[in-house]
DNA sequence: CGGTTCGTTGAGGCCCATCAATCTATGTGG
DNA sequence: CCACATAGATTGATGGGCCTCAACGAACCG
C-alpha cells in the first residue's frame, strides 16, 4: 500500500513515547470503558512520517489500514473525470481519515497529505475485530460516523447556498473550534493550507479564494502571518460565516442518553 | 411532537397488514440474525399519514422518534438565516430519516414531507435499547450511517465542482438506481418533486433548474409525463452526470469481510 | 542564483441569480 | 358550469458573482 510513500517508519518507531492510539481523539470517547480504552491503547500500530501531497489511499482502491493523523494536515477528497477536486474533510491531529474502511472494502474517496504529516495506522482486520469484541468501541465508531455526517451536511449547506465570503468565514470558524484555538473573541492557529487547498474545500477557484480573503482582511476579520491564521474578531466572523458550532458535536453532553442504562 | 401534523393514525392502525418495520430497508440488512430481524419486526411502531409540506422534525428541536418513510417522499434539510434551504437527503419508501437521533438528542436538520406521505415511527429510547442489546442491529445502524456519509460526500462533489446539467443528470441517475427503476438502458419512475424542491437539492434556483431540464429534454435525456420521470437513454445520462453507482453501496457484497469470523 | 511554489493582480466572459410576467393545470365554491 | 384562486412551469431581460486565461511578484530552497 505504501510503495509510493517515502517512509521513516523505522526512526519513528524508536521514539521514546511508544506509538499508540492514545495520540488520537478516538481513545477519549466517553463511550469507552476503562478496559476498552486500554485495549485500544495496547493495539499494535505503526507510526510513519509522510511528505506533503502524498496519497495515503487512492480513490476506488481497497485499503487494509485505518489511518489516523497525529501531526500535520491531510484531507479526504474526490475528483471528477476532468480533473476537478473536492475536499470532503480536512484531517488534523487526532482525526481518523477512513472510518468507512470498517464497513467498506473499497472507499470511493482518496486520502492525501496536505503538509508533511505523521500518521498512525492500524490493521483494518484488527480494528474490525475490536469493534466486534467491544460494544463501547463499536458505539464510539458509530458516534464518529454520525458526527462526520453532521459536518458533511453543514458543508453541503455552505456549498449549495452560501457566498464565497460566508463559506470562507465559516471554514475558519470551524477550524478555530476544532483546533481549540479560541481565546475569548480572538483566535489564532497554525494554518498551512494553500489557497488552492482552500478552493478545493469550498468549491471555488484559487483566484476567487484569494480575492475573498483580501476582502475579509480588509474587513479586519482575518490576518495571516507566516502560515499562522489570526482571527481578531471571532464574533463578527461568526456572524458573517453564519457559524453555529452545534453541528460539530464537540461537547458530547448528550451521550448520557445515548448510552442506555439497561445494558 | 406532532401537534402540527394532521394525522390519520387511528385509521392507519386498522390496516389489515399490521404495521411493522418490515416495510423498511432496515430489516433487510444482511447484518441481522434471524432473531434480530424478528425483534425488529415485533417492535412497536406507529403508522401515520401526513400531508405534503409538513415538518416532521424541526431544526434544533429534540426528537423522540425515529422516522421511517413507508410511502411518498420526504427530505432532510437545513436552512440559512436568510431563508435559503439546502436539502441534504431525499427520503423515499423504506428510508430512515433521522438515524442520527440514535446518538444525538438534538438534530441540526429538519425533516419535511414533500408529498403526502405514510410514515412509521418508533420510540427513540426503544430503538437505542435495541442497538444496545443486539450487536447485529448496532452494526446495521453503523452501516447505514456510513452509506449516508458516502452519499453526502458524492453530493458535495456535485455541489462544489459540477455544472447544473451534470448535477441534474446525476440526481436522476441516483434516484433511478435507488428506486430500482432501471430496465436495460431505460428507466422510469414516479417523480412528484417540484422544480423548487430540485433546486434546493442541487443548490440552484428553480428558474435555472427549469432551463437546465429543458436542455436535458432537448437532448433526449429525460422526459416527463404527468409526474412520471422517463429516462430514455440511461447510458448517455450517466455519462453527462458522471454517475457511478458505486457510492450508493447498494449491493453489499462487501459485508462478508466487515463481519469478522472471530465473533 | 535559478527554479519552483504560491500569492496577487488584471481583463474579459459565462453561468447562474434575480426580478417580473405569463401560461397552464388543478381545485374550489357559488 | 363557470368565475376565481392557487401552485407550479415557463419565458424574457438584466445583472452579478465567480470562472478563465494570463502575467507578474514574492518567498523559499538547494
Amino acid at each position: 500500500m505504501f510503495e509510493h510513500v517515502h517512509s521513516h517508519a523505522s526512526a519513528a518507531l524508536q521514539r521514546p513515547p511508544r506509538a499508540s492510539l492514545s495520540a488520537t481523539r478516538f481513545v477519549r470517547s466517553p463511550f469507552l470503558s476503562d478496559e476498552e480504552r486500554q485495549r485500544l491503547e495496547q493495539a499494535p500500530v505503526i507510526l510513519r512520517s509522510v511528505g506533503a501531497g502524498i496519497d495515503l489511499v487512492r480513490q476506488q482502491e481497497p485499503g487494509d489500514l485505518l489511518i489516523f493523523v497525529v501531526e500535520g494536515w491531510a484531507c479526504r477528497y474526490k475528483t471528477t473525470p476532468n480533473g476537478g477536486r473536492q475536499i470532503s474533510a480536512l484531517l488534523v491531529a487526532g482525526d481518523l481519515g477512513n472510518i468507512d474502511a470498517l464497513m467498506f472494502d473499497c472507499l470511493d474517496f482518496g486520502i492525501r497529505t496536505l503538509t508533511p504529516t505523521t500518521i498512525l495506522t492500524i490493521s483494518r482486520e484488527r480494528a474490525i475485530a475490536l469493534t466486534a469484541d467491544y460494544t463501547g468501541i463499536a458505539r464510539a465508531v458509530t458516534w464518529f460516523a454520525m458526527v462526520e455526517n453532521a459536518v458533511l451536511s453543514q458543508w453541503m449547506l455552505c456549498l449549495g447556498r452560501q457566498s464565497a465570503a460566508t463559506r470562507l468565514a465559516h471554514l475558519f470558524c470551524e477550524l478555530s473550534t476544532r483546533l481549540r484555538a479560541e481565546d475569548g473573541n480572538k483566535s489564532s492557529f497554525q494554518f498551512p493550507l494553500t489557497q488552492e487547498d482552500l478552493a478545493d474545500v469550498l468549491g471555488l477557484t484559487p483566484i476567487h479564494v484569494n480575492r475573498t480573503m483580501q476582502y475579509l482582511r480588509g474587513e479586519g476579520l482575518i490576518r495571516t502571518e507566516h502560515r499562522r491564521m489570526i482571527l481578531p474578531d471571532l464574533e463578527r466572523l461568526r456572524r458573517i460565516g453564519e457559524f453555529d458550532p452545534h453541528y460539530l458535536h464537540a461537547h458530547p453532553k448528550e451521550i448520557g442518553r445515548a448510552r442506555p442504562t439497561l445494558v
